[in-house]
DNA sequence: ATCATATTTCAACTCAGTTGCAAGATTAGA
DNA sequence: TCTAATCTTGCAACTGAGTTGAAATATGAT
C-alpha cells in the first residue's frame, strides 16, 4: 500500500499539513499487513519519536472522519485502523478466537453483499461490515 | 422470543440456578425488540431490585460463554447482546448513521455467507458477524 | 443443622478513549 | 520582519465500560 499511495499529497487533498505524526501513522499502517490498534500504532510512532496518546487518538479520529482510515470493530474492547486508500478497498476481517489473530479477507462488492443479504426496502447500505470469528489453519492444525 | 423459551429450563439445561438477576436478565432480553448493552440492562433491572453491575456483566459474560447469549459489537463503545435461542438465529444488523437506531435484519446461512466470502482455505467460520452501516427508509423520506 | 458450593456484592482497579486548555509550530498579512 | 490568526501537539485530569479479588450471602446435599 504505502508504494502505491503518495501520504503527503493524500493530506494535502484533505487539506492536512504533512506533519511527522501523521506521516509516521500513514507510514506505519500502510506497512502493516493487518489492521492495527491505537495502541499498536502509538508504541510504534514512540520508537521514533516522542509522541502524546491524545495527538494519535485525534488523528486517526480525524482521519477515519474524512475517510482516509476505515475503523473496524472486532470482538476486542479496542477499536482497529487501516487505511481507505483505493487500493485497498473494504473487506471482510477474520479473526482467529485462538490466537486473536486478524487476517483481511478478499474483498466482496456492496452490492452483491447487499442482495444476499436482503437488506429492508427503502433502507440504503452505505458500508457492510463483515468480521468472521473462527479458528485459523495454523491454530487448527495445533488441535 | 420471551413467549417461546422456557428460561428456566434453559437455566437448567445449562446447569445453572434459576437465581432471579438470571431470569430477569433473560426476561429483559425476551421482551426487548432489539440488541440491548450492559447498561440498559442494568437500569432495566434496578427498576425490580438493587443489583450490582459486577453481578449483570459477570451473568452476561457467562451466558454469552455458554451459547445463551450473543455478544454483538456495532459501532459504540458497548457491546450489545440478544437471546441466542433456536427462535433467534445470528443475523445481520442495519445501523442508521443519522438517526442510529438499530434493526435486525433475516439470518443468512453462515455456509453460504461463507461460501460468498470464500474465506481462506483451512480457516474454519464459527460465526459471522455482519453490520450494515447505512440510513433506513425513515430517514431517507426526511432529506 | 452443618458443610460445601454457588451466587452476589463491594471496593478498587484497568483499559481505551475523551476533554479542556496551554504551549508550540506554521502560515498569512501588515 | 514582526505579528496575529490558525493549526497542531502536549499535558493533566477525567469518563465509561468492564474486570479483579476477596468477603458476604444464599442454596443444596448430607
Amino acid at each position: 500500500m504505502s508504494d502505491r499511495c503518495n501520504f503527503p499529497q493524500l493530506l494535502a487533498l484533505n487539506g492536512l499539513r504533512p506533519t511527522p505524526v501523521r506521516l509516521a501513522v500513514l507510514e506505519i499502517l500502510g506497512l502493516a499487513d493487518r489492521a492495527l490498534r491505537a495502541g499498536e500504532i502509538l508504541e510504534s510512532l514512540r520508537i521514533r519519536r516522542r509522541v502524546n496518546k491524545v495527538t494519535v487518538y485525534r488523528i486517526l479520529d480525524d482521519f477515519t472522519a474524512r475517510g482516509i482510515l476505515r475503523r473496524i470493530n472486532l470482538d476486542d474492547r479496542a477499536a482497529h485502523y487501516e487505511l481507505a486508500c483505493e487500493h485497498h478497498p473494504p473487506h471482510p476481517h477474520f479473526q482467529c478466537l485462538s490466537c486473536r489473530e486478524v487476517q483481511c479477507l478478499d474483498p466482496v462488492p456492496l452490492s452483491r453483499m447487499w442482495a444476499e443479504i436482503q437488506g429492508p426496502l427503502g433502507n440504503r447500505a452505505d458500508r457492510i461490515d463483515i468480521r468472521v470469528a473462527g479458528h485459523c489453519h495454523k491454530c487448527r492444525e495445533q488441535e
